[in-house]
DNA sequence: ACTGAAACCGATCCGGT
DNA sequence: ACCGGATCGGTTTCAGT
């Protein structure tokens, strides 16, 4: 993971769709060497896919809501993570720190789904209660963090190496 | 918008660089076809763009959380919106229901820069308190939601007409 | 680890239905 | 709206450095 992987990432991060001959334009590379590049960022799980991201509301998803779940005292963590990864509703969930156990994001059409949806949610064995937070609107989102492409190569924290 | 566009768009959520081609076979059309009904989703703004999905660890960002923001009485929520669009770290913001003005999600590589970044937010004009939930882990994350693919043809709510 | 050539395949344009 | 052919350019492989 050198500043040339750093450049490829960051270029399709805000471009998924960008061609290796257009890569290797950006970073001074022929095409090959890119694709050799990416090849090994995607099989070390650097990159883990590609995404096309969608208006929410084109595709009838207008409603989102953020949800915290307090568990019961007998529940397994990863037996609630799993049942609400079964919920199609159910865009993201994060395992957080304080008195919930997790925060999930919800995405739905209209207001009766969200009823629906946070019904099943609590039918979830070992969810005690929901804390529901309705987003109005969405400013941004999903946004590129870059800070990392500043640092020197050795810096990244945390593991997955290359 | 039909039902071919919807499965176009399914594809394109799991699979980002799926080729013309490749579409084309998944929804029985030729390539020439898809090619034109993806240009049209784009230029809708159904399709707002195309990411790679990186793991956040390996970029150097293993710390997440999620900050709900306390306006001041004063504050203009606009700006504080494009103010908090001016942090790096600050990877989604959402304008919420309830006592908090905001909930951002930011992602940082330390506790010690997301000590920095709290202070940072604070320093906003408009800011009174934050409240900070660490996450411990992310369980998923982004998940496409396809209830709407099941929906017939005009259903979708909302706008964005094609 | 990168290059450049070469074969292959897909993207893109366009005339026709 | 879709197709199919033609062309152009990109992808992918590979031998060479």
């Amino acid at each position: 993971m050198d500043h040339v992987d750093r450049k490829i990432i960051a270029e399709l991060r805000t471009n998924g769709r960008a061609s290796y001959a257009e890569l290797g334009r950006t970073v001074g590379l022929s095409a090959s060497s890119v694709h050799e590049r990416v090849g090994k960022l995607e099989a070390a799980g650097v990159i883990t896919g590609y995404h096309a991201v969608v208006d929410a509301r084109a595709v009838g998803l207008g409603v989102t809501a953020l949800v915290g779940i307090q568990p019961t005292d007998t529940a397994s963590d990863d037996d609630v993570a799993v049942a609400l990864g079964e919920l199609d509703e159910v865009e993201s969930c994060y395992a957080v720190a304080g008195d919930e156990a997790f925060v999930v994001k919800v995405r739905v059409g209209t207001v009766d789904d969200l009823e629906l949806a946070l019904g099943r949610l609590r039918r979830i064995d070992g969810v005690a209660r929901t804390h529901t937070t309705v987003v109005l609107s969405t400013r941004f989102e999903g946004r590129p963090n870059n800070t990392s492409l500043g640092r020197p190569a050795g810096d990244a924290r945390g593991g997955v190496a290359s």
